[in-house]
DNA sequence: CGATGATACCTTGTGGTTCTATGTATTGCA
DNA sequence: TGCAATACATAGAACCACAAGGTATCATCG
């Protein structure tokens, strides 16, 4: 019911950031994803096709992603491209992102903080 | 068995690592440290109560930190510091999300990439 | 003196993401 | 023919974090 008040996990959605930021400019099909994302990173992050495929298809039932068919060398992929409402989404997760990251760096860096604000 | 192979889902390990950097210098008790994130990352990280505490016993039991009580004000608190296994963890911890972070922050930076490379 | 709110601790149930594992089918190569 | 890579897909489990609730003490305010 209503929209969902329920606070979502804070620190997720990494796997949709980083598929939409992919398919900001280019459109790719999931496999290639898969390891874009692994070379890309240099292994540090790893989705497995398990994680690329749904977040793909939420993405599309979702109506951030469009898909169209198509096949090379007797290959069947299906591409995948932004859509408008996908280009908001992406700004969105980006924010959060940047606004998680930022403060877990703050809290990694700073000085200890001393009480002495009044 | 064994001491459990399977790959913990990156993105965690949040809570924890913002605890012992907490307590990295000087020590707290629970309620203290639910507030501390709250206001040192002007609320774009919340922690709740069941989140802090099953992390400061988990902790504990793993020999990360240790407790003291302690009454102040006829108030009952549970004081926690971090021990050297702790500084370790915390070390490991301040790592993998760098490596993390630093990944995904050039992901989101990066120019598309060009498959140019010979 | 009773109620309320802040302090301080704790646990249980649930929810949603992610992971591992597996399944299918095609192409190319040895 | 068999194996590896390509390319899609789903199912089951694991797991973390969260909301919600529960206890108890102290201070405050009516």
């Amino acid at each position: 019911m209503a929209t969902r008040e329920t606070n979502p996990n804070f620190m997720n959605g990494v796997p949709e950031l980083l598929v939409l930021r992919l398919l900001q400019h280019e459109e790719m099909y999931g496999y290639e994803i898969v390891q874009a994302i692994r070379e890309r990173t240099d292994a540090v992050i790893v989705f497995g096709e398990g994680v690329v495929y749904p977040v793909l298809h939420g993405l599309e039932h979702d109506g951030a992603l469009r898909s169209r068919r198509k096949t090379v060398n007797g290959r069947s992929r299906i591409y995948y491209s932004v859509t408008a409402a996908g280009s908001r989404r992406l700004a969105a997760l980006s924010q959060t992102w940047n606004n998680l990251a930022t403060a877990i760096q703050s809290m990694l860096m700073g000085g200890h903080h001393a009480k002495t604000a009044s």
